[in-house]
DNA sequence: TTTGAAAATGAGAATAATTCCTATTGACAA
DNA sequence: TTGTCAATAGGAATTATTCTCATTTTCAAA
């Protein structure tokens, strides 16, 4: 018996990478970075596993950019920014989300709110200094 | 000369669908609303040109639902709610957008911010029905 | 009216993200 | 060891989107 074997799941790996990560990561970011620790890790069981754990409400959706989906582990309220320079996400845990709207929404609607995201999208000061020194 | 000819550019005729409607399509919703009116309208027409429109800034992305970019002639800031039982995206003009939170992301990120997106996702009073006659 | 250049388009091929399918593997209980 | 069932690998299939290029349209100038 082998007592390095590592008895851990790929699907629990994805679960903590996630849980632990700022990166707001896609499916493949995140297949990059668990493919040295499990070298017979597949993309398709990420995808499997991320799509499971965001159906169950484990990890959420933040939307995609440049078509690509990203996911967080965090599934408490808060604000995202994105940007278009680098495709980073970050989360502003300064700025509170507006969930006491939600009741508000709801009465407009006559419908039924789950989420409500807030995202603000521009430049990070690195790449906007990248792009002033270029002009 | 056949004065019946119509002389309008399809071009002009997606940007105009798109400031007339409150249904926030995509390139395929663009392309089946027009197709009846310009029978050799391409599909590929309707990616370029919404494509370059957003560029402009004539127009706007509203995001992805369920993989498909959505589209919004409206370009004022302006809050919506998308619908996960009909993937319908609606307008919330009466909450609006805290764009005055632009200046303060930007003291804290120390970039630039362009737009800031506030999306409510839940499900329409409609779709919210429907659900409750099945269970 | 004719012509030429530039822009717009149609049609379909190419690309890329995501999902699906099936044989295989791993875990665990009997 | 064996049987069962969930998890996975690997690759094929799907689908939204982009790209390419030959053709058409527009419009101004001859």
């Amino acid at each position: 018996m082998d007592t390095t074997t590592k008895q851990f799941r790929k699907r629990n790996a994805i679960l903590a990478y996630l849980r632990q990560t700022k990166d707001h990561p896609s499916a493949e970011m995140v297949f990059t970075h668990l493919k040295p620790e499990y070298p017979d890790l597949s993309l398709g069981t990420v995808y499997r596993n991320l799509s499971m754990f965001k159906s169950k409400g484990e990890i959420m959706s933040v939307g995609t950019v440049n078509g690509v989906e990203r996911f967080d582990g965090n599934t408490t309220p808060h604000v995202h920014f994105v940007c278009t320079g680098c495709d980073a996400i970050s989360d502003l845990p300064q700025i509170a989300v507006p969930e006491a709207l939600n009741q508000e929404v709801m009465q407009e609607t006559g419908g039924v709110i789950d989420t409500c995201q807030l995202t603000f999208v521009g430049m990070c000061q690195t790449c906007k200094d990248k792009k002033q020194e270029t002009a």
